[in-house]
DNA sequence: TCTGGGGTCCTAGGACCC
DNA sequence: TCTGGGGTCCTAGGACCC
């Protein structure tokens, strides 16, 4: 059996490849999508690439460029790519025994036991995926995250390896001829040359703080990075870092996950689309984020204890007046009622607020989350008949969540949200929601 | 000269990931 | 004018307890 079989399946320039999956017109033109408010660049395709567009750049400072080579802008939609993310998934997930979401555009895959080479199997599920669903995959096998993660990043730079790279099983594995060759066999050589060719602040772990540290004593690949103390890297580095050291050597330290963890908190917040002054306004907005929030929550099974609510001006102007100030509050009992969150997330936002400011974002995070399963049931709450009200307020947010699932997101809300949000994101170039929304449906006709 | 030795819980800050 | 929105984990240090 061979152990530790493990590739990652990352989607290429997702957000920018699930525009051009529906539209056709797109292929071969730089396309762009933007982040929320449309303020900076967050994906981009190879062409935009190309064009040295770079990753988080302003779009106003990229405006000229984007009219000069006809490049396809787009606001995101998480509709269409969270969407486009499950049917990825979907048909990832029948070829393999195990697969670990790890983002929505990247997965861990178990190829254990499966019949064939890893390589031939890596290029079915990349076929695959692209006919299912128009999404162009790489995919990096080796016996642990770390290494399938760097090999994942190789096969994407190097267009020779058609999308694919699988590493050697290295020398820690029991059993194997590269164990008795040791570091010097072959496989151990081909190791060192791969980890010579991964930059050290491309190791999956390793952040631009520590990556800037590294370069300053001379590390600068993954291979120089293993050739350090062992003691060094823990205390340096914590045991974080200790896990990345041992999993470039082949070492598993980060096991598949089977189930997605629950959240232990969860947050909600967003720029407005312009400057915030008056309270009503911020009140929608709050009762917004904590409405989706709380939606989250429920679809976890979760209930909150505590709420944090906060606002902010924006830090990037020098010379307004600055705010920014937090409160959370309990939640008690432990709820995942909207009405309830909202109430309490309000309050908050009476003490914080203040007149005369201009504000750019506000937030709320809900905390101290425990399975809804495993609540204490209140004798006082029982007793007092409070427990009924309990019941009927489960009813109407399990209602809620049922028309929006089947009819779409905020098909229902509740009236604190506000209608017409002056304070909206903006969104000028968003595409339609081809597969979530029935009158955005993609047209084909003769 | 001497100034114990653990535990637990909480918070803030720093690092990382996408 | 204009710069995203989520998350997790680890450690150090303080408060408090015996």
């Amino acid at each position: 059996m061979s152990a530790g079989l493990l590739a990652l399946m990352d989607c290429n320039n997702f957000y920018a490849s699930c525009e051009r999956a529906f539209d056709p017109g797109l292929a071969g033109r730089p396309v762009v999508v933007l982040s929320n408010n449309d303020g900076c660049v967050i994906a981009r395709s190879k062409e935009a690439k190309d064009l040295g567009i770079p990753m988080g750049a302003p779009e106003f400072k990229c405006r000229q460029l984007f009219a000069r080579s006809g490049v396809a802008v787009f606001s995101s939609n998480y509709a269409l790519y969270g969407d486009m993310s499950a049917r990825v998934m979907a048909t990832a997930g029948a070829m393999v025994p195990r697969l670990e979401v790890y983002s929505i555009d990247e997965a861990f895959l178990d190829l254990a036991g499966l019949p064939g080479s890893p390589d031939s199997n890596s290029r079915l599920i990349m076929e695959a995926v692209k006919r299912a669903t128009g999404i162009p995959v790489s995919i990096g096998v080796g016996p642990t995250k770390t290494l399938a993660k760097a090999a994942n990043r190789l096969a994407k730079k190097d267009p020779s390896l058609g999308g694919v790279l699988v590493l050697p099983e290295g020398p820690e594995e029991p059993g194997r001829a590269g164990r008795l060759e040791g570091p010097g066999g072959p496989e151990g050589q081909a190791r060192e040359a791969f980890l010579t060719r991964v930059e050290i602040g491309d190791v999956w772990g390793v952040g631009p703080r520590y990556a800037s540290r590294l370069r300053d004593l001379g590390v600068l690949t993954a291979l120089d990075f293993i050739r350090l103390p062992r003691d060094w890297v823990r205390k340096k580095m914590t045991v974080g870092g200790l896990h990345t050291w041992l999993e470039l050597q082949g070492t598993p330290c980060i096991p598949m996950e089977a189930a997605p963890k629950p959240k232990k908190s969860i947050v909600s917040s967003r720029s407005f689309g312009r400057p915030v002054t008056r309270l009503e306004d911020m009140r929608e907005a709050v009762s917004q984020y904590a409405s989706r929030a709380a939606g989250k929550l429920r679809a976890q099974g979760g209930l909150a204890s505590a709420v944090l609510v906060w606002v902010q001006t924006n830090t990037f102007i020098a010379g307004e007046p600055q705010y920014s100030q937090a409160r959370s509050l309990a939640l008690n009992p432990a709820t995942s009622n909207a009405t309830e969150i909202v109430r309490r997330a309000l309050e908050g936002l009476t003490g914080i607020f203040r007149p005369g400011f201009r504000y750019k974002k506000a937030g709320v995070m809900l905390l101290g989350i425990e399975a809804e399963a495993s609540a204490q049931l209140s004798l006082l709450r029982q007793m007092d008949g409070l427990a009924e009200r309990d019941a009927r307020a489960g009813q109407l947010m399990a209602a809620l969540d049922h028309v929006n699932a089947k009819w779409g997101r905020e098909t229902l809300f509740l009236a604190s949200c506000g209608v017409a949000r002056p304070w909206g994101m903006r969104q000028a170039r968003r595409s339609p929601r081809y597969t979530t929304v029935w009158s955005e449906l993609p047209v084909a006709y003769a």
